[in-house]
DNA sequence: CCAGTTAAGATAGCATTACTATCAAATAAG
DNA sequence: CTTATTTGATAGTAATGCTATCTTAACTGG
């Protein structure tokens, strides 16, 4: 079988863990572990002692935590644009695309099982949370000089030059894009932690208030 | 001579450093250190350093420096909170309250001498980079029963009321808010660090284009 | 003015974290 | 079969995030 592997910067890792079983192993048990235990509770020690291993083994794969974190981050990203590619390719007009794409966007996250060793639900839940301390640090320039911000500078893009297409004279497009990818991790996790701060409910009609919020957000700016 | 004094949760400190000389250098020191430092780095060591005192005696004011770091968002959102009112209140419409409104969030913060011990420059650099360090955490639910995050709840809510009154039939105002003022912070934190990001450049017309952005983005969006 | 409370400084200590380094065993590759 | 590579085992270290105790200084009420 043909199996899907993305090609991430190789600046987030010191050894590629998709290529071997220990990679695979740190991948899985830290998806698992950052989502119960948090990213600032997690550790490598409890990460080796979860798969039977050491410290030592783990840092041979990740300079730090936080390339690992960053890693975690780079590969939803990476998965992210590849399901929006899924959905928007055969639509022919950029409305229709950005439609989907909010879709695809808003959507709550089924198991994607194109990865065996990866908990895309886990994952989702972990980007909720965390992605923002993959950037908010002091070494967020030389990290980003190193491309580790790729994935969600692609996809950004990538969205960008759909509204451009839409409103060429619109003088925002990153900035809104930007803005409607961060707020659909934001809202959500307003809605669990923080629902003052929002007015997506906790149920399972959530998702679907947020992608009615985000469009008319997206759509109503840009014309 | 009347000085004004925020009254802020008691949960976000163990003696309210505003009474104190030790507890106004603990928070002048601790902005400039964090600015310096970024919060990762800075400790209650290096900060008790900076101003000759001990580590317990810091401790004695904060439970932790996380605690420290909610206070000093916490007396951001009353701070802003206290410029809003002062320039929405003498607007008779909710349409022009609300310009107002952005044009304050969307501001250059200017150095404001009516709080010796608060350099409110620099906690606006802070407040962009830390913001969303405040409640990223696994604690964000005890936090947030103790009140923590009230100055934030308290300012989205009053906003919030506003874009009602204009369209009392627009289902998300809370979430329309909460995305502007997390908005304002990322959208300048992308023009220094991640520009591809953003469409705001690095100069001095960024507030500007800033507010712009907000003002179409909330203006559409409610109408 | 003295007694008593409170704040602050001084110092010590401790478990955990975030690594780094070294050596040996296992295993896979030529 | 020998050699390079990967992993495991173990040790160690500086810094972090506290906690505890003791003393001195200051200020407060009677």
């Amino acid at each position: 079988m043909a199996t899907l592997y993305f090609r991430l910067n190789p600046h987030l890792y010191l050894r590629d863990p998709q290529q071997t079983e220990l990679g695979q192993k740190i991948i899985s048990a830290s998806v698992r572990l950052i989502d119960t235990l948090g990213f600032e509770q997690f550790t490598f020690k409890k990460l080796a002692e979860d798969i039977d291993s050491t410290e030592a083994s783990v840092y041979r794969y990740f300079e730090n935590k936080h390339r690992l974190l960053q890693y975690l981050v780079g590969w939803y990203w990476t998965w992210l644009e590849y399901r929006i590619d899924l959905f928007t390719s055969s639509l022919p007009s950029p409305q229709e695309k950005l439609k989907a794409c909010i879709k695809v966007v808003a959507s709550e996250k089924k198991f994607d099982d194109t990865f065996e060793f990866m908990d895309e639900e886990a994952l989702h839940r972990i980007v909720v949370s965390e992605l923002d301390k993959t950037y908010l640090t002091k070494q967020v320039d030389s990290d980003n000089r190193e491309g580790l911000f790729g994935g969600f500078k692609l996809l950004c893009k990538k969205i960008s030059a759909w509204v451009s297409e839409i409103n060429p004279g619109y003088a925002y497009p990153h900035t809104l894009v930007s803005t409607i990818l961060l707020t659909a991790k934001h809202q959500i996790f307003f809605a669990e932690h923080l629902p003052s701060l929002t007015d997506l409910n906790n149920t399972t009609t959530r998702h679907q208030q947020l992608e009615t919020f985000l469009e008319s957000l997206l759509i109503k700016t840009i014309t």
